[in-house]
DNA sequence: CCTAGAATTCAACGCTTGTTGACTTAAGAA
DNA sequence: TTCTTAAGTCAACAAGCGTTGAATTCTAGG
């Protein structure tokens, strides 16, 4: 049984990997499989479905810190979407929103974790639903431009210019007035 | 050979429709024939393949008005991203790179597409490499909180207060000074 | 009307997908 | 050692995919 643990968690890790980076439905079970090193059958055996192997990946992946205040809330997200500190297999919760909450079959599921994230975290820190949509739609395009569509011009990650445009684009969200 | 055009377009709409809003990979060539009204094989009579379907889409997706002021830029990206004016079916640019951008077969001929688009409308109007990405962040942000996540909070579009808040992060990127 | 050629339909192909059940191997208890 | 149960392997399935080529229908021109 110490075995098995240690298949399941290898597929989870894979699974994470591939589905929040390429989307769900463009990753098969037999790459996740083949990534990990374990035969595809175990996927149904241990997750059910691949779509429990899925939602086994989103457990506790929203969790945040308590955010009190507003460079709170600045941190917090950045922390959530943008760094990736684990290891190089790692992906960003950026990715899992970006690529999989158009997905037919699963992205109700990720846009519950969004929708429940806006409301806690973000509007708790501004006490304003607009100005923290706004907000979002901040860190949101700058990591879109750089990450989803491969934008020349917008800085490289972990820079010291990159971060200045990042937190010049909160602020501004932050401070504005309907 | 009336006929035969007809049906070309048909085919070409509806790919339109439906593989710029779904993704590429995320519908197939039968959906696309029976949205149509059409049989699957004449895609390939007609385009050769799914994928010179796609490219027949592409043709013109990006051209634009000339710009030369700042307020020229910020209304041709409007009027790119955001507005959807042909009828029910037709769908915007921004579903197309969003959707699109990262797929594996064709996503760099989308790339491509949006490179060119930044580097020459959006970098001549700023003459700025970074501002221009910045801008361009911004009304991705905007639009990728409301129409790829579904964020509540965000206004709805061809609201006032919509408009208000992206004019706001628009002419805030275009201020930034590095 | 008749016929040549365009336009369309149809069935089939090889391939990949998620899922299943029977089988083999590994390991700890009696 | 033997037996029981867990862990992993393997082949096969039904369904959907893009693509192909032959068969069929439609439509002008003589």
């Amino acid at each position: 049984m110490n075995k098995a643990l240690n298949t399941r968690e290898k597929l989870l890790t894979h699974a994470r990997a591939l589905i929040w980076r390429h989307g769900y439905s463009n990753v098969s079970l037999r790459q996740i499989a083949a990534a990990a090193g374990v035969d595809v059958a175990l996927v149904s055996r241990y997750y059910g479905s691949k779509r429990g192997l899925f939602e086994a990946t989103l457990e506790g992946a929203f969790d945040t810190p308590p955010v009190e205040t507003a460079e709170d809330l600045v941190e917090m997200v950045v922390q959530l979407f943008v760094s990736h500190p684990r290891d190089a297999t790692d992906v960003s919760v950026l990715h899992l929103m970006l690529m999989n909450a158009q997905d037919e079959e699963v992205g109700s599921l990720v846009r519950d974790q969004q929708q429940a994230l806006l409301q806690t975290a973000v509007e708790h820190a501004t006490g304003d639903q607009t100005r923290a949509a706004l907000f979002m739609a901040a860190i949101l395009g700058m990591s879109v431009a750089e990450k989803s569509l491969h934008l020349k011009g917008i800085a490289p990650y972990h820079t010291a210019e990159y971060e200045k445009q990042l937190r010049h684009m909160l602020t501004s969200a932050l401070a504005y007035q309907p």
